[in-house]
Order: C-alpha cells, then structure tokens, then sequence
DNA sequence: ACCCAGGTGGCCC
DNA sequence: GGGCCACATGGG
C-alpha cells in the first residue's frame, strides 16, 4: 500500500463514523426504508430471496426485480433449490419470469451457476467461492455475505463512490481501497455494516 | 425519444 | 491495473 493511501484512510478515521451518525440522525434506522435486504431476513428462504435479487438487481431498477419475484412466485420457483431442479421446458418458464429484470438471459444462466453452488455446497462458504461464479463480482459477493449470510463485509456500490466523492473523503474509488477505508475506520459489526450500507443508498435516492 | 437503475465478463492494451 | 463494450427491461 502506498503512502498516500494509508494516508487516506488514516484521515478517514473520524470522518467515517462521524457520516454514519449523521447519516443516522437524518434517516433514522433504515429498516424497513429499502427493499427487503432491510428487514434482516431471518428464515432460509428471505435469505434465498436476497440471494437471488443481488443477481436480479445489477444495473437494474428494483421495482423491476420485484416483478420478476412475482412471475416467479406465479410458477411456483421459491427457492435456489426450485431453480437448480428447473428441467428444459421449465427452465425457460423461470428466463421468461426474471425478463423485467433486464439482461434476462444471461442473469437466468447466472442464477442456475448460483443455485446450482449453494444447493451443492456444505460447510463454510467463503469470498472467493463466490467470487468464482460467474455473474458474481465483488459488489454481488460482499452483498450476499453481508445480508444473506451476515458476515461483517462492507458493501460498496455505485452510491458509495457518489457519496465518497461528494464528501471529499478519498480520491481513490477503488472498489478494494473505498472497502479498506470503510471497514478500517468503523467497528467489525455485520449490523453496523448493513446499517451504514442501507443508509447510504436511502440517502443516494433521496435527491437532493 | 431519450435517460436511468447496487454490475459483470470478455476483450484489449 | 484500467478502458470499452455487450447485456435488456420498465418507468420517468
């Protein structure tokens, strides 16, 4: 790491956690504000479905996500386990179901690789597993560890850098380094972290 | 008719 | 490591 960077996320410090009490005090608690990835799902099945929208949802509006779950849910697909039992003729029932999502058949063939490896897998599970699935970059990885498995890995997205930028907290955007900064600066806590995540995209939408 | 939305993989240099 | 492009839909 260069100088400048341990620089930068020495600077941080005070001015990470001090965005999120602010953040804090002007949203409240973000539960409940932004789609379900808010409501900590708590049963194998909100996980799953949290699984499946950090796919659904790449570079794609999530109203549109939501009506694919409800074409989904219309065929009767709940679980990764109901996608990667899908046969021939049903599998294009499920390519049909997801298409308001956009890149609708790519995401399909994503999915399936995603069903496919946490209905297969037993035992911990870990970044680069994920990472190696294709449809699955870094955003998409952090994602599902932090709200569907509740691993302490901060989430860093499009509203992030916005906000970083807007702030003046870094140069660097760097997916790797903005994470470092982040995860550097505020205590090790998976809550904190879906919290703090969660409050940064309800201020990204809220214009102003 | 534009523009946008939690990205990612495959190239190329 | 970074730049460019394809991937596609529904709503403003």
């Amino acid at each position: 790491m260069t100088a400048q960077k341990r620089d930068d996320i020495k600077i941080g410090g005070n001015k990470i956690l001090v965005l999120y009490k602010d953040l804090r005090k002007q949203y409240g608690k973000p539960e409940g504000q932004w789609t379900l990835w808010c409501k900590r799902p708590k049963t194998k099945l909100e996980k799953e479905k949290v699984i499946i929208g950090t796919i659904l949802t790449q570079r794609t509006n999530w109203r549109n996500v939501e009506l694919s779950f409800e074409l989904m849910r219309k065929i009767g697909l709940k679980s990764l386990k109901d996608i990667y039992n899908l046969g021939g003729k049903n599998f294009n029932k499920f390519v049909q179901a997801i298409k308001p999502s956009g890149f609708y058949k790519i995401k399909a063939k994503y999915l399936f690789g995603v069903a496919e490896f946490f209905t297969k897998r037993k035992g911990e599970i870990r970044r680069d597993d994920l990472l190696n699935l294709k449809g699955v970059g870094k955003e998409t990885a952090d994602s599902i560890l932090l709200y569907a498995l509740e691993k302490p890995v901060f989430v860093i997205d499009e509203y992030t850098r916005r906000l970083v930028e807007k702030k003046k907290l870094a140069k660097n955007l760097s997916y790797d380094y903005l994470q470092r900064l982040f995860e550097k600066n505020i205590p090790r806590n998976w809550r904190l972290y879906q919290d703090f995540h969660a409050l940064i995209v309800i201020d990204g939408k809220n214009k102003n």
